[in-house]
DNA sequence: CACCGACGATAAGCGATGCTGATGGACCCG
DNA sequence: CGGGTCCATCAGCATCGCTTATCGTCGGTG
């Protein structure tokens, strides 16, 4: 018997929310056909997958959400992609992108890009970076646009979505976005080595996982922002709450309420990839041309 | 609705035979039952799959084909891998192997690994490698050699198939394996590039399509075998029906019946790598460190 | 040219599946 | 100790998906 996926949307729900009351809320079902699924997924595998009061998965259930997740989102994408194949082209262009890839660059790239193609209607939306490649493998955006911490000409670490490309947009290179009166505010260079105990905001934009995977353990963190907005996260720099890193480009010249000091070493950026399936010819691929440069 | 894996399995059976009965017939239903799943199928997406008389996918089918072979193998691997998690380690260690793969360096390593390890049960079985990498992600295998021809170096391009591992074993030198009497058997070394318009086996062991990857188009097809017997190749090469690329311990010493002249350049190896899903802690790791080693 | 056989589509019938609503038992909190 | 919350279970019932039977169509053949 294969898992059906209905049972493993169900099972990763109840695993999310920790209550088959609530899954059953969220999925338009009764709590009882919710326990009746997750029981039937058990009986299936001939194994417990969440232990009850409280609602937590057992280790085969945490490895089974590992599979669940991926695998859901390469089934929506066939779907979407195969659905793809037949849509009339459109001139409605949607495009995804986390809030920092929309740089200048990829900004002055997208307005030449429109002004060749004057029929070309673009929709611009932000997401989170984790969201992006389900986005665009799910058809819900024409283009994606990832932006992220990288070493150069490294690649950004997107999770896997089945067949789609990827092309490096731009680079830019980093600085770290300091209160004014810290002691380090007036250097012309910073090595994050030297900053490794200094207190951190951690936030989307600049996630300090990604920090410590890149330069080594350390980066305390100072405070914890859940937003994608940068003009919040430069006011919590000014205020003290902690260092970021960020693209020279979205610091305010000058510095605005904020010191703003290039990174010396390690070498790092921010990275701008574009992602897209399969295009249909016509300005889309244009457009993915233009803006990989 | 999400599209149901019973209704892809249905559909690229019917695909693979090109028939509603004879997937019928494999899949143990009734005519009918398929010719409703694969209704229900189109229906769903709002789109011809096939075409009837004869059968064979529509362009959209032939996109849903493409991401229907992997899809509904990781499943399989992720219904593997969560049942792995609560199997019982077992001292019965099953390896799947490409026909060449168990070269000497590999047997060496193995009977090395026994020896220190002797409660452990080896069951060693050959497969293609399109197959391989499928037995193992489905845990039909625990450890999985591939063995095929690439760059020094460079990983093999084995079909992706969820979270697995895979390590580097062996790279050996290739042989270009001629008939006793061709113009250049006499040769120290020979050039790829001036080969690529002599006639070529096409075989499993070496196939064509992977040497025009590699080295450029050309490589005209002399004969195709269909198995994987080294012996049956090395008789066919001997007999003058095309030249065929091998490791060099697949030779006899001495050349037997074929003569067996070293690749000078491009630099091509036979490469061997060893692929396993998790591995529960104990024989089956070490030997996976043993072999990898 | 007409027939026959193979194949896929369709209709009707029916059993299995999977839902709802009701109820029961375990646990938590006051 | 009682009420509330949560999941499991049961009975009832609608729906789904299979089988059997039949039809339409295409293609090969005498």
């Amino acid at each position: 018997m294969l898992m059906d996926p209905h049972l493993l949307t169900t099972f990763v729900t109840v695993a999310r929310h920790g209550s088959f009351s609530a899954a059953a809320a969220e999925l338009g079902y009764t709590q009882s056909a919710i326990s009746q699924q997750i029981a039937a997924l058990e009986a299936d595998l001939g194994l417990a997958l969440l232990r009850r009061r409280p609602v937590e998965p057992t280790p085969a259930g945490r490895r089974l959400l590992e599979h669940a997740g991926p695998l859901l989102l390469r089934l929506r994408a066939a779907r979407a992609d195969v659905l793809r194949t037949a849509a009339e082209p459109s001139h409605l262009l949607r495009v995804a992108a986390t809030p920092l890839a929309v740089n200048p660059v990829v900004a002055a790239r997208l307005a030449a890009a429109r002004a060749a193609q004057p029929r070309l209607e673009v929709r611009l939306r932000t997401c989170r970076a984790e969201r992006l490649a389900a986005l665009v493998a799910e058809g819900r955006a024409e283009l994606g646009l990832a932006g992220g911490i990288a070493a150069p000409s490294d690649p950004l670490r997107l999770p896997e979505s089945g067949p789609m490309s990827t092309a490096g947009v731009s680079e830019e290179d980093l600085v770290v976005v300091l209160e004014p009166g810290h002691p380090l505010a007036g250097r012309a260079r910073l090595r994050l080595a030297d900053l490794i105990d200094a207190r951190w905001l951690d936030t989307p934009l600049c996630p300090l996982t990604r920090l410590r995977d890149l330069v080594g353990d350390g980066f305390p963190v100072g405070l914890e922002y859940e937003g994608d907005d940068v003009h919040t996260v430069l006011t919590l720099a000014a205020a003290g709450h902690g260092l970021t890193l960020l693209p020279a480009s979205a610091v305010p010249a000058g510095g605005g309420p904020v010191c703003a000091v290039p990174v010396a070493a390690p070498r790092l950026v921010h990275r701008v990839e574009l992602l897209h399936a399969a295009l249909p010819p016509g300005p889309a691929t244009a457009l993915a041309a233009a803006l990989a440069g």
